[in-house]
DNA sequence: TTGTAAGCGTTATCAG
DNA sequence: CTGATAACGCTTACAA
């Protein structure tokens, strides 16, 4: 592999006369100049980014930490992420798992955006402290380095079933999502807000995790048991989508024997049938946000609070 | 940021001796190592990633570099990565877009698992040649540190197609991906192949892109159309979805109008009606194999041959 | 305009 | 068992 020193030798210049050429410094002859691109050139040198990093302190990384790599919902997010970094001279690097909390700690990257709730507050505030920005996506958290922007699932929820209550529908049911999950318990407690609000006391609840397969599972035998909903509000779109496969297997009718409707917008929800009505999240604006607001506090030291992404009903047919 | 200098110097030692310690060196005695893991855990130090590559040449990550963000496919491929190298002390890091290149060419892995056509095999070879070693997904493409796994595309599709025909189909349809895709052009070549075998000269051919909103579009025109297929083949499951989705919608019965099949087995065609009979890949199963491949090449400098990913045929309602 | 040299945080060689 | 010290590849005062 070239070094620096390759290319110096080859040019017949200083080391750092190479470092200027190389970095487009202002104060070098253009023939030397020429002749140090061009052997840098030959000898097909890239720089060290270790070397680099060690002196300048930057790495031109940002990390974006999942917490897995299935869901259709993160793939927008990062696009948006992806495109915009591209565009400003930045790398993204993903990862998920144990090799997050390396990335960070390891200093690899110069600032973080978190998707994942496994990493504890506490890692990402001792990694805030060294200077380095982090924008939490999944979870309230504020500190000198620490932002965050998060869907406003209550609100979200709570005037979607404002308006499903006033359709009429009367016995009304949660299907949720992981119990620990942050989406889920906001999105149940918009859910209950509205119910309270227009003086309903009781309602149903199905524990489910966010997949096709758990809704499905839960359509099947609440298909079949007596104290039918008319209406299940389902905590996204996948396990919306099994539940209404579960129910039209068992002879339902979607939206008249019972509504429903989801979260997410996921692309599949318009080629199911019937079509889902659900709450959707522009994710690739707010990808796009989000990282030009890191970009930002990096390379400016801007402190601007983020916005909540956009989000608004799609109105079509299971409710 | 704690270095481990102020290690050392908590630890009233040297700083070799802390380094000893600290990477669990034998010869350093057990009070000494005692007090240097103290310092460095009161220091809450952690070493500069930067420094140590800067000696050690080792960087404890692998890349995946795939072509974008979405896809339902990538998902289980790189969960299997994942789990594979977490286990065995490597780090995960996933991009798309120059950032793969950047990562690459600057040293920032120790190899890569490369799942993206975009990225040249120049590229790929220049890389290749600092001795790290790469597996291609993608492409046919091997060398002295390039190694390569690819799906059966074409011995799969072929083997479904001539039990299709067995079963009396006649007028058969490929609905395509994009036409520079490596896994649509040989699911092409593997479903001609069987037309071939069994003397069927004619078939149709629609022009897609994978998507279900291109398969729905499809869809639609086919329906109405007068020179209707009895069967066609979709590229993958995505775009398959869409087209049955229209089919439907036309009022044609599947399969006994117009049977179906895909590519991929993604989740969702067992929730969708009628369930659709497609071809699967172990994604996950062929993400550990990789990952435990490259692993073993950079720790043992073993050149084994990877194995084709395992691959069947999931019979399901649509033909 | 170009060169010399210090230093970034580690690891590893060599003495002690 | 422990400590100086060189070296990894690069950037950047400072000197020439």
């Amino acid at each position: 592999m070239a070094t620096i020193k390759d290319v110096a030798k080859l040019a017949k210049v200083s080391i750092s006369t190479a470092s200027y050429a190389l970095n487009n410094q202002p104060n070098v002859h253009p023939d030397t100049r020429k002749r140090i691109l061009e052997a840098a050139e030959t000898l097909h040198y890239t720089p060290h980014f270790s070397a680099r990093n060690l002196k300048t302190k930057k790495t031109g990384n940002i990390g974006v930490f999942i917490y897995g790599f299935s869901g259709p919902i993160f793939s927008d997010v990062l696009e948006g992420i992806r495109q915009y970094l591209q565009d400003n001279g930045y790398n993204i690097i993903v990862s998920s798992g144990r090799a997050s909390t390396t990335l960070l700690l390891e200093r690899q990257v110069d600032g973080a955006i978190i998707f994942d709730s496994n990493i504890t507050d506490d890692v990402l505030r001792t990694y805030a402290k060294n200077g380095s920005p982090i924008i939490v996506l999944d979870r309230y958290l504020t500190s000198d380095n620490i932002f965050s922007s998060v869907i406003d699932n209550e609100g979200l929820v709570k005037d979607f079933m404002s308006v499903i209550l006033k359709k009429g529908y009367q016995k009304c049911a949660y299907l949720s999502g992981p119990e620990d999950s942050f989406n889920n318990n906001h999105r149940y407690v918009g859910f209950k807000d509205a119910l309270h609000e227009a003086g309903i006391k009781d309602h149903l609840y199905y524990k489910g995790d966010f997949t096709v397969q758990s809704g499905y599972d839960i359509g099947k035998v609440v298909a079949i048991g007596e104290n039918r909903p008319d209406f299940v509000y389902c905590a996204n779109d996948e396990s919306a989508i099994g539940f209404a496969r579960a129910l039209k297997e068992e002879g339902l009718r979607i939206p008249d024997d019972v509504a429903i409707a989801g979260f997410d917008n996921i692309q599949m929800v318009d080629f199911i049938h019937p079509k889902l009505t659900t709450i959707g999240i522009d994710h690739f604006m707010w990808g796009k946000h989000v990282a030009d607001t890191i970009v930002n506090i990096i390379d400016h030291g801007t402190k601007d609070r983020l916005n909540q992404p956009e989000g608004r009903i799609y109105w079509r047919e299971s409710c």
